[in-house]
DNA sequence: CTCTATAATGTTCACGTGAACACATCACCT
DNA sequence: AGGTGATGTGTTCACGTGAACATTATAGAG
């Protein structure tokens, strides 16, 4: 009746519609946003798949989209893939009939042609995959390890380590890659024993660390994962009675504030996290843009900015562990 | 018609039952929650207020309400109250017509008293108030602050001084409290300055120490009001030449992994979060267990456990700094 | 004044579901 | 045979909304 055009900002009589406002306000009244996502067919609900919320920088993440759908009337619902997407969990994020997802963690690719399938706008947050046609937003993984890499190179390091995170995962692959180039372009230490796989945590840090030192690994320097990785091995060297930075220089990425109340002050790439997510949350909810002049999904890469804090010293002459 | 029996276990011919879950799976067919929810007026969604999803606290919480959320059906829609939590935010959520609310953070009387007034179901996490009589599940504060004292008392310190959360604040209250308790009762240094005003955060502990040392308060081990306080407090005692826990041993708060790989180690007392969301949920969802013997609402205080990492030292004997 | 365009309001219906009820079938007991 | 209860299936309706259309009031032009 009128009152649903008073509330929606139908053609209504201003009298009457001051007159329908207060009414609602008197009787507590509220629109039902079921019968309205029935009627419409929509749910003004968007999933966000991250593998984890306990790290910072996924808080970060859960942040930014919280605030930015809010903005938009919009509400999240999230789910944690953990370490694989279960299909269990699929299928209970589509059961809400969502309008929109947002994929931050990596799944198997049966998981990625379902949503294809299903027909939900998707887009992928720091996350590429060539196996499916979705709009991607991130930070320039590469660019910015390759920043990492000459800021290291630049203090005089050569022989430069890489804790690596998980193969196969697009951020840490990419990151890899801005290495592996920086390391060539520049000339520096090319041994494959620098190279160490970890993951995107702690332990992974910590244990790669032991496993370079174990391995009688020669390095003065070492580009972490992230944050994570670089707190990890930050603390294995100081345990193991290496100083950071004076006898490793440890650089990060994320930009997490944890990494602010290390000891040291962790030096590392930071990434746009709130930009990233104001331009996929963008892209997801104006269809029109999801594909760019040519016609093909839009790949956004967003630069990384550098903060310099403690974990990073001058090459002293001698080598070092 | 029958197929609703069929999907959700009516009394239905064993053999129409398989036909028509094989038809559903052919054509992908899917219950609409919407028109559910219309019909039966619930939503089979939960609100969940905290302060930010930032910190790694916090992304237990989440990542605990997630989990146990999935197992009931339901789904979790977070909302971020930051430093307060605006009439807008709370509007927001309850235009999603929720099941249950899940109220981790503090709010101003009138907040409370408007989700009283709305009838949804609501247990307060970590989190107490006289104003409004609702369940409350949390850990033991005031104990798990009178074993940290304790801890630092048997290693011979006698100036603590404690770095408070935010006044007002039921968890900030309380471990003050049992700071104040702990020090009459094990007689310790009694004195106004030692007691500093500081919040939940890094740098709460970090302007902290700098109050201390710049009044000159002479203290010997300090107790936080949580984990990234003492990291932030421990961050700047080292900057000033102090070392953890040689000249200032810290005890935090909560129990989260990034304190095990501070530098020092840090000491604290666990939060068991799993367990406290898992209690929490369980009332939220069972509105007879809301209530105890006496018709009173439920308070539910569990235990924190005591983890001994590397930030607590027995006092030599000078007195510094 | 009449005609027409516009503004404001009223009416009907379908969205997909589950409760309530009606009905059909069948086994079993007396 | 007739009655009884259990089991399985069909029908109707309302939940609250917005699109579409129908209707009425109002204003301006000729």
């Amino acid at each position: 009746m009128t009152v649903t055009r008073a509330l929606n900002g139908g053609t209504v009589h201003a009298e009457t519609r001051q007159r329908i406002l207060k009414l609602c306000a008197e009787m507590g009244y509220r629109q039902n946003r079921q019968a309205q996502g029935l009627r419409l067919n929509r749910s003004w609900l968007i999933g966000l798949v991250v593998s984890t919320v306990k790290h910072e920088f996924w808080g970060r993440v859960v942040d930014a989209v919280e605030h930015t759908l809010q903005n938009a009337g919009y509400h999240l619902v999230i789910v944690q893939s953990g370490r694989y997407f279960a299909w269990e969990k699929v299928e209970f994020l589509m059961s809400r009939n969502i309008d929109g997802l947002l994929l931050s963690s990596p799944c198997k690719e049966d998981v990625y042609r379902h949503f294809q399938q299903q027909q939900v706008p998707t887009v992928l947050l720091n996350l590429d995959t060539p196996l499916v046609p979705f709009p991607f937003v991130g930070c320039a993984n590469r660019d910015g390890a390759m920043d990492a890499m000459r800021h290291l190179a630049a203090l005089g390091h050569r022989r430069i380590a890489h804790l690596r995170g998980p193969a196969g995962e697009y951020a840490a692959d990419e990151r890899c890659l801005g290495y592996l180039q920086a390391v060539h372009e520049l000339g520096l230490a090319e041994e494959p024993g620098l190279l160490v796989q970890a993951n995107f945590h702690y332990d992974g840090g910590y244990r790669g660390v032991h496993e370079l030192l174990e391995r009688r690994i020669a390095f003065t320097a070492l580009f972490a994962a992230n944050d994570y990785v670089a707190m990890g091995a930050s603390r294995a060297l100081q345990e193991q009675g290496l100083r950071v930075p004076e006898d490793v220089s440890i650089i990060g990425f994320s930009g997490d504030e944890v990494g602010a109340y290390h000891s040291p002050p962790l030096t590392t790439m930071k990434e746009p996290v709130d930009e990233m997510v104001s331009h996929a949350i963008d892209i997801l909810l104006h269809p029109e843009k999801r594909n760019d002049a040519q016609g093909s999904p839009i790949k956004l890469q967003l630069p990384t900015t550098f903060i310099q804090r403690a974990s990073c010293a001058r090459l002293a002459n001698q080598e070092s562990p």
